[in-house]
DNA sequence: CACGACGTAGAAAGCGCTTGCTGCACTGCC
DNA sequence: GGCAGTGCAGCAAGCGCTTTCTACGTCGTG
């Protein structure tokens, strides 16, 4: 039925140990020999055995990427550059890896499962991207994961996620409470006073860090945190509508509102809009992220830029080998702060 | 080192074939046994080997999804639904699955690539999204390819892609030749007799029914379509921004510009912002596809709604069997006209 | 009471590949 | 001229699982 190893071993008169070591190229073959096999191979139509291959070898060359959202730009690109990375087709790694992408939908039992699916694969590296889920069972859970999987050899890389200590996986961790303190500094240095802050949801690292900077800022210069100024939410655009919509009705006198991220930003420009205030002179708004359609928005949104594609690579690199891990298997990744249209003056 | 099935079976007092039986439950096992099986490989951790099992199998649980973009929220919300059909973890199938995202980046060797690799991995079914690229070599590479998959038992799915013939392949693609006839329809309607189209890359299928429902309608309705009037790009924010600069160089009385996706779209609405002029009172902008960010744009864009979700739920569960395939394995998906805030009367 | 049916478990033969080791033909050296 | 050294190729033993076929004990039934 389907074309093995053996056929092409027949085809090209040689053993089949010859045609394995042809295919993997770590092993001396006789220019002639080579050849033959090649062409034997060509002939036949001959792909390998996948299972079969990782079987014997013990190793896979897939390479898994858990993600909390695809269907969101924000780990889009970051998958994007780690998979132009880990190689594949056109990356320029050498062997042809199949990197995976997997939708976790921020859900820690899919995340878990995913991990163990790949455990499964004996995935030769996995990438975990994205805020953590602050539960401490599902914490423990995903350590000791971790940890059986870099026994088992995979490489673990951490990209835009804190570091999980004792599992031998790097982390590449974006500064959210970095770059959140700049974010409020910058608005408090405008004049703000009262702003109203919409988180993520209230069980992700990324929510939390982001938190503590805005109030970390805020603290700072002596400036008041009404807690009815916090509502949490989801990291969509909905939610930022819907949050907004709350927070005037909390407190119509805010100044300002700083979002968990820029899709948040972008609803609660929407809702702003509806409800008849003009950005910024009436309020300022910020998002947080910088992705690609913040420039778009009207006006352009006040932002804090990750550098995605960059730490993806360099996650992606990492994962492969082709870079050594920062000193300490960990790094902080800085974000900048972009002042555009939708922060000004508060008025009066 | 690793744990395997011999040890489970050595634990559970039974034999590997016990085990295994237990693990696929398809087999009968007696309640006592199984129990005894399961407490076993609870407490010894054991994961399944899945190339060992793939190899005896003949079979993986991998299901590639192929996508042109990852970072782009078009192939993303794609993606999303067809893995949130295919099963993985939490996924309403009842075998776990691995969906695997490839991102081919819109290159054809790269596509043909990583069908190899899901080939070389005994794929259990493939899912190809978006246009496809208009080259006959690389499109009978592709079909021979999906011919090969298709022999193997892989079930091949296409979703937003014209069909293959004769590759048992089954197609759902969108009517994007009604969309944009009906877009266009919408802004003749208004008045508009100067209609600027940035088109996308020349050589996708999309981008030429794309251009042939603007083509039709502009004829249907007897108004002139100047060669100059049209622009190829790609289908990025950037590529439209640069593209109407380059439109309204050639002819500054254009009273509309259609834009071959909404990316595009916005990236024209900064352009025409920064030329000065007004969305829509001096120029209207039409977008395609209606991705989430759209409604933000200030003002919202007309576009043309695409059920992306839906038509990768369906795809997503055609490949995974558990829908029939449409009658001639092909079935189009309409798009809705959405009439927003950046289309009206052109000016005088 | 004997015999076939049934339900359950085990033995064993692979699945297609990798790789350590062995074997063989040369080459070059003393 | 004999012997170690070298370069290639083959043999065969698995890798860890699935699955067919066989075996065995227990029932139900004529």
């Amino acid at each position: 039925m389907t074309v093995t190893l053996a056929d092409v071993a027949a085809r090209a008169q040689v053993s089949p140990a010859t045609v394995s070591r042809v295919l993997n190229g770590n092993y001396p073959v006789a220019a002639s020999t080579r050849e033959r096999v090649l062409r034997a191979v060509d002939e036949l139509d001959y792909v390998l055995n996948g299972p079969a291959s990782a079987l014997a070898a013990a190793t896979s060359d897939l390479v898994g990427i858990l993600v909390n959202d695809i269907a969101d730009p924000f780990f889009g690109l970051m998958a994007s550059a780690i998979q132009a990375e880990i190689g594949g087709p056109g990356g320029r790694a050498g062997g042809e890896r199949l990197a995976v992408v997997c939708n976790t939908g921020g859900s820690p039992e899919r995340e878990l499962t995913y991990l163990t699916l790949l455990q499964r694969q004996r995935a030769a590296a996995v990438v975990l991207t994205g805020g953590a889920v602050e539960d401490a069972p599902h914490a423990a859970a995903v350590a000791a994961k971790l940890r059986k999987l870099a026994e088992a050899g995979t490489r673990v890389v951490l990209c835009g996620r804190p570091p999980v200590p004792d599992t031998g996986a790097v982390a590449l961790t974006f500064d959210n409470r970095g770059g959140a303190r700049a974010l409020t500094d910058h608005l408090v240095g405008l004049g703000h006073r009262r702003l109203g802050y919409i988180a993520g949801p209230a069980e992700r690292t990324t929510t939390r860090h982001r938190l503590e900077g805005h109030r970390a800022a805020l603290e700072a210069a002596g400036v008041e945190d009404d807690p009815r100024w916090t509502v949490y939410g989801r990291y969509d655009r909905q939610s930022g509508y819907e949050a907004t919509l709350e927070l005037l009705r909390r407190d119509p006198s805010l100044t300002g509102i700083v979002a968990a991220n820029d899709s948040v930003a972008l609803g609660a420009c929407a809702a702003l809009r509806e409800s008849g205030l003009r950005i910024p002179e009436d309020v300022s708004v910020a998002g947080f992220d910088d992705l690609p359609f913040s420039i778009d928005a009207v006006p352009a949104l006040t932002t804090v830029r990750l550098p995605l594609s960059e730490a993806g690579a360099r996650a992606g690199r990492i994962a492969m080998g082709r870079e050594d891990a920062p000193p300490g298997g960990i790094a902080s990744v800085r974000g900048e702060l972009m002042v555009r249209g939708s922060s000004g003056v508060p008025r009066g």
